[in-house]
DNA sequence: TCCCTCCGTCGGGCT
DNA sequence: GACGGAGGGA
């Protein structure tokens, strides 16, 4: 039977008279994608091709045909993605484009689950659980049932936790994460599969949630109860995702059931750019996208904009060398530009003063400092490059590796604000008891044990009064009702946490002046909620990266100079890039070498870092690296090789005597 | 029972 | 650099 299909009347007349001129401003196949209207339609984005720009405008575009904003729902691969579009959005239209909803799917999901938790059987204030909560609830259960297995070699606590999400992200059996990735735990598959289940079991005990239950519950939610799911999309009139490349499975269910009542989805992406396949993403999937959705309209941006001629061509002969071929030849009409570099070090320091000079020589030549950035594979690929710049006084922000949050100080402070939140939080109860002096893991957990059971009475009322800890168990428990009995601020309870604190920081850490700064500049940051709650929610969906605090200060001065993961560094573009320990077993990374899609993985990792720069490219590497062992050789990354001098130009670095200074 | 120090081991990228 | 286990002193 056909179906009737309702179209309204400002089809016909759009066009006529927009605020915008979306003609002048977008190119053919830009405006294509901005002017598409209802149904579902995928967007292939090379790099650079103007993508944000086109999803910018099209939020535009609907919101001047009449759409109500708060029925667009945009998600995004961060929420700091989310909100520089909208304000975008907001600068080409006006304000009403704030009020299109934003975010990450662990933040909407986050958001819905708040709604609905008790038809899940979740209490409606349920804790989330950030990485390394999740690890320590992990650690915590294996230290209880498993401590017999300690001498044999049995996963660690981050091992475990990337096995488990492994599991429900890529939808796979334990036995087949185990055997894949991590053939030398097979043999404690059974234990690895009891603790998987007691972890979920004291999860749902507790009230918590991790990173993946926020989507695994939410599909329940949404797939399990119509009333609910309709009522859901119906308010999502219009759906688009970003970086569609990067989503799995698990959210390409969850992008369906949120469009489902009005099925206009809109997705966006490059599957040049998926570099996300540990976490169950595959690049094949948006090819597929199509096939999933009848009607589907497929646009294509092929122009690129962003990048010089000769960076393109670099980027465009790396991608060559991938197995699984991609149909890609991103053009430009830029045509003037430096070859990229390639710059051999003789170790990493020399590599790190060579880039800092460089930083100095392009800032003197006008390029602020924040149009630069460094890249790198992994959080500690830069350590070296950090102290060099440190020394030489740059201001500099760094984003992937340690969070703030992640650091052991401030992990401190937040139990106790999560005890205050969820008083049967026996992790966070765990961890501020175990801070004071005399208290070990033996004292913490029976004094959490007598908590539990004895619910109605505070940690005031524990028998210690024998005990040589009592004086601090007495402040302990002051402080902590202090902020639960007066209904204060958030800046305020974490304020008198903070006082309580301190003197066990400088009992603790020799280095507690840095420390005692930072939990200063989080109260600071505190000042701008309201709630509790929601301030250790945002927190943990949206981790700050652990230098935010020291740049802020700085930031004033000069805007900083950007160090980032290669995964970090996604839809963000610099007019100077450097993209550093470019080495075979770092990129590729020493645990793809031998499978072909990990390989070809690492290969478009490569070609996104490469893809990120505007004018200048450069990559280097040093010849010997350290290990425990002591200096050796290392060698520049297989990609790299047989790439002609006209394409990447080689450079040497000569040392002078007196002074450091760049060869020819 | 707790605390400190020493030492071998380790999959990392992110929400 | 962080984790986790071992060993010894308080």
């Amino acid at each position: 039977m056909k179906k009737f299909i309702l179209q309204t009347d400002n089809r016909s007349q759009r066009s006529s008279n927009y605020q915008i001129p979306y003609r002048e401003q977008l190119n053919t196949q830009q405006l294509g994608a901005v002017m598409h209207d209802d149904g579902p339609a995928l967007v292939i984005a090379g790099a650079g091709t103007g993508k944000t720009r086109t999803l910018v405008y099209r939020v535009a575009r609907l919101v001047e045909d009449g759409t109500p904003p708060e029925s667009i729902l945009l998600l995004t691969f961060t929420r700091r993605a989310a909100r520089e579009m909208l304000n975008r959005a907001t600068d080409v239209l006006d304000n009403r484009c704030k009020k299109v909803r934003g975010g990450t799917f662990h933040h909407y999901c986050n958001l819905l689950l708040h709604r609905y938790a008790e038809e899940l059987g979740y209490p409606r204030n349920f804790t989330l659980l950030d990485q390394s909560d999740a690890m320590d609830t992990i650690h915590h259960i294996r230290s209880t049932y498993y401590h017999h297995l300690r001498l044999k070699r049995f996963p660690q606590k981050q091992t475990l936790s990337a096995i488990f999400s492994s599991m429900i992200n890529t939808r796979r059996s334990l036995y087949e994460v185990l055997a894949d990735g991590y053939p030398r735990f097979l043999e404690h598959h059974d234990a690895v599969a009891e603790l998987f289940d007691r972890y979920n079991r004291y999860k749902r005990d507790n009230g918590v949630m991790d990173f993946d239950d926020l989507l695994t519950q939410t599909r329940v939610l949404l797939s399990g109860n119509d009333d609910i799911r309709r009522k859901v999309a119906s308010q999502n009139r219009y759906v688009m995702v970003d970086e569609y490349q990067d989503t799995n499975n698990l959210q390409a269910d969850l992008v369906a059931l949120f469009s489902s009542v009005h099925e206009n989805l809109m997705v966006v992406g490059d599957d040049a750019q998926s570099i996300y396949a540990f976490r169950g993403a595959n690049f094949k999937n948006i090819l597929a996208f199509p096939d999933l959705y009848d009607n589907c309209k497929i646009l294509k941006l092929e122009e690129n904009y962003r990048s010089a001629e000769p960076i393109l061509k670099l980027a465009n002969s790396l991608m060559d060398k991938a197995n699984d071929k991609f149909d890609k030849n991103l053009y430009t009409r830029r045509s003037s530009g430096d070859l990229p570099g390639i710059v051999k070090a003789s170790n990493e320091n020399e590599q790190s003063r060579f880039v800092a000079q460089m930083l100095l020589q392009l800032r003197e030549q006008e390029i602020p400092l924040n149009d630069m950035a460094v890249l790198f594979r992994n959080g500690r690929d830069s350590y070296d490059l950090e102290w060099e710049l440190n020394k030489l006084n740059i201001p500099f922000r760094k984003f992937g590796g340690q969070k703030f949050a992640e650091a052991a100080h401030i992990r401190d402070v937040l139990a106790h604000l999560r005890v205050v939140v969820n008083p049967e939080d026996q992790i966070a109860w765990n961890r501020i008891l175990m801070l004071v002096d005399g208290i070990g893991p033996k004292t913490a957990s029976e004094l959490v044990n007598w908590l539990r059971l004895n619910k109605n009475r505070g940690l005031r009322e524990a028998d210690v009064a024998s005990k040589s800890y009592k004086k601090q168990i007495d402040q302990l428990s002051e402080a902590l009702s202090d902020i639960s009995t007066k209904k204060n601020k958030p800046s305020e309870a974490l304020e008198r946490i903070i006082a309580y604190y301190t003197p066990v920081c400088e009992n603790r850490y020799d280095d507690h002046p840095k420390r005692i700064k930072d939990l200063e500049a989080f109260a600071g940051l505190s000042r701008n909620y309201t709630g509790l709650d929601q301030l250790l929610q945002d927190l943990t969906l949206e981790p700050l990266d652990a230098s935010a605090m020291e740049t802020e200060a700085s930031a004033k001065d000069e805007p900083p100079l950007t160090l980032t993961t290669i995964h970090s560094a996604k839809g963000l573009e610099w007019d100077t890039v450097f993209i550093i320990q470019c080495l075979d077993g770092v990129l590729p990374s020493g645990y793809a070498v031998e499978n072909a899609s990990a390989l070809d993985e690492e290969l478009r990792l490569l070609y996104v870092a490469c893809t990120r720069a505007r004018e200048r490219l450069f990559i280097s590497y040093p010849v010997t690296r350290e290990s425990s062992y002591g200096e050796f050789f290392s060698n520049p990354s297989r990609f790299l090789e047989d790439i002609p001098e006209y394409i990447l130009e080689t450079w040497k670095l000569v040392e002078e005597p007196d002074q450091k200074r760049l060869g020819e």
